[in-house]
DNA sequence: TTACGTGCAAATAATTTGCAGTCCC
DNA sequence: GGGACTGCAAATTATTTGCACGTAA
């Protein structure tokens, strides 16, 4: 099931109990403890890049009782609905960012770091016309940063 | 070992031995059997994206006996060398680009195939300028396509 | 000769899945 | 109560590595 944008915009401003579990009943996902929980971590304070070991470190620290089985699943759930975007980098590892709505990245190679690249220093390329029989589901930018000397 | 865009220029125009052979030493990688071999597969016909367990398929069906670690490993040595170039679509394969220099793709998501985007199709973008402290490493520019109905 | 390569099988790493028990509606 | 969800452990997939043997310089 896919959300709606506006939908999204008004539940992920800020984390309050009702708005997760809404989000959640909208996105035809039971709000059950540890989806909650995911969930307020998740989209609780901006724009996050986050991998499932990352998220469930997070969760382990904040003492919500969760299996790293489940972060994956609710995290490809998630994604599912349109809540979250997967972003590859480097093939092994998988990002997820809570920013759904279309910008671009930085990856830091040093660093291991994906971080949004402000759209004002991006004018966007005309981009390309989709081949006849095509059309363009997504566009993926990455540049790719390294730290000088 | 980093081999400069002009000598690789020059030897992967065809795919006569003695260049693969030279191509090999130039990067310094002694030329065996099988990295001829598969230096041959990959370097003969002009731009590739090939996954690892695509090549080992080829030289099998061409009666080159190599093993499937051999091709990972001549992949990353020719891929370090310069020769080729890692490209990361989806986190659970990883394509090998003969054409290394900078162009950007088009990704099937039904044929799971890859395609080089040709660069009149594309008035490269301002690309943002990299923060303090950075350099830009490489661009990566994935237009994901679906097929229309 | 001798260091570098290769093949095989075993090791890793990230992610998924099967199933028995648990929890929301 | 019943189906959806969770946790665990086992399975999968892509890739890497250790080591005995082979081969190019």
């Amino acid at each position: 099931m896919i959300l709606s944008p506006p939908a999204r915009e008004v539940m992920s401003t800020d984390c309050p109990w009702r708005d997760v579990n809404e989000m959640l009943r909208l996105a035809g996902l039971r709000p059950t403890r540890q989806r909650v929980a995911l969930s307020r971590l998740l989209l609780g304070k901006g724009a996050r890049h986050l991998t499932a070991e990352m998220l469930f470190e997070e969760a382990t620290q904040a003492r919500i009782p969760v299996s790293l089985a489940t972060v994956y699943n609710t995290l490809n759930q998630l994604t599912e609905a349109g809540l979250l975007r997967r972003v590859c980098v480097d093939g092994n590892k998988t990002y997820f960012d809570t920013r759904v709505s279309a910008h671009h990245h930085f990856y830091l190679e040093n660093s291991y770091e994906l971080v949004d690249i402000p759209d004002l220093d991006l004018k966007l390329e005309e981009h390309p016309r989709a081949p006849d029989g095509y059309e363009i589901a997504r566009i993926d930018l990455i540049v790719r940063l390294r730290k000088i000397r």
